[in-house]
DNA sequence: ACTTTCGGACGCTAATGACGAACGAAGCCG
DNA sequence: CGGCTTCGTTCGTCATTAGCGTCCGAAAGT
């Protein structure tokens, strides 16, 4: 094990979530189990670093070059701002929300999300949210593209825990949904994180043919039922369209399958 | 000198920028100017926490926990919401390119940026970017609001670059202009930075009175003479409204003298 | 197949981060 | 007003750990 000050820090800076997003010295030092001095000297370094910021009174907060560092990520990720467009579109089109996530570490993170105007915040999913992939219709796009070797590695470190009595909690079960999944092309998510939703997603690739993020549309689940061919569709055909902006060229790839959609 | 780690991070985290998003360890290696092998091992590190993550091919980019980390503090940053409602309302009415900058290091950091639909790109700033202080309208509210002495020393480290025969390059005169702004509220920037810009900022107060971030206007120099007080009113009541939103309440701090504008 | 380039493993050693103790700086209460 | 508590920072020592030379394996180019 090399570098445990970077693991410091992350740990760190992970304290610093939505809920709690101030930390005094003190506190920092009990939350991570280190005496008050070395974490007065970790975080002064941060802050020096701007890596973390002080506000009034010995209280820190996450320092702005996170958000620099953040935007020279986003600002060089090509599929943005194409991916923007195609949201918008769906968003208008179908008042759904519609999520962009890509994959980390075998989890997934949303990295846009937009919804219909008059908000219905189903959704408790936040943008930068990172969640099991094992139980939504993005992370499961995501995972059916890697080596089931690699997943089967991600799930012993992170486990399945059940959300509703749909979420696959087996290994083998999910092995199989996954290689359904790569041979149609898209994924569905039957209430398996939330009951009483349903999300479709599709992948989007780049020129390389690689998956390199996954698009979805989550309406109630009744709304769902009735429309699924059409959500399907639609999500099939927006993270296409983004793929060929990005330089993908639709060759003998898995997925874009749009014959044989679920009965 | 403590915690040198942090530095190295910071510094190898910097290589990522918008212009060269990749970088292979021998790169990173000979740009940091340490041996191969210890780029490689800080790599890995970085990249088992998810600050980095591995493209094909030993290549590496920004990990996605900088943009989780970015969100988080996005989403605790209480004047962004409000602020991007007048931003919004700002670009509609007037059609000028807006911005909201906080102060971070001495340095200002745009965190919003709302240009009007026919985006005649005129200025190349980016949300993320960093900037001088003393030449910019943002930059100058932002420090005003600071002890003097602590701008010196920010001076000292950074240096008054010229970029037009307008910029600010002496500490005496600029200064002068703090205490000017500090006195009436809001701060202009006439072709101090680009010939043909020029831009007029009010500072955002929280709750406590304090000055959090700054929100500009920047028309071409053209415009801006023509309209100028228009611009003026405009910044110094959208700047307000924000103000009051996130509980500040309009005691008699200095600034948002309506009165008086510059002849 | 040979060479070159590149990334990663290993292990020694010097550098450095962790931590206890002592020191300031605020707030609190008598 | 002044001693007391709470909290953060400074200092100096010591054990830990990160740095880097050397070696190796893989991949790409010749």
């Amino acid at each position: 094990m090399k570098q445990q000050v970077v693991w410091k820090v992350a740990r760190l800076l992970d304290l610093f979530t939505p809920e709690r997003p101030e930390w005094r010295v003190g506190e920092v030092a009990e939350a991570l189990d280190v005496p008050k001095t070395t974490a007065s000297e970790l975080m002064t370094t941060l802050a020096e670093q701007r890596l973390l910021r002080r506000t009034g009174g010995g209280r820190y907060r996450l320092g702005w070059r996170l958000f620099e560092l953040s935007q020279n990520l986003m600002d060089t990720t090509e599929f943005r701002t194409e991916a923007q467009a195609v949201i918008e579109d769906l968003v208008e089109s179908y008042r759904e929300t519609v999520h962009l996530a890509v994959l980390d570490n075998m989890q997934a993170v949303y990295i846009e999300k937009r919804q219909p105007t008059p908000a219905v915040k189903i959704t408790a999913s936040r943008v930068g949210t990172r969640l099991h992939a094992h139980c939504s219709s993005v992370g499961k796009v995501l995972l059916s593209a890697c080596e089931w070797e690699r997943v089967e590695e991600g799930l012993a470190h992170q486990g399945m825990p059940a959300f509703t009595p749909n979420t696959i909690v087996t290994p083998e079960k999910l092995k199989e949904e996954l290689e359904e999944i790569r041979e149609r092309g898209y994924a569905f998510e039957l209430e398996e994180t939330l009951m009483g939703l349903c999300c479709v997603a599709a992948p989007v690739r780049d020129a390389e043919g690689q998956v390199v993020a996954a698009l979805s549309i989550s309406p109630p689940a009744f709304r769902f039922e009735e429309h699924e061919k059409e959500f399907t569709r639609a999500v099939i055909e927006g993270a296409k369209r983004i793929s060929e902006r990005i330089g993908y060229t639709a060759r003998d790839y898995p997925g874009y399958r749009m014959e044989g959609l679920r009965s």
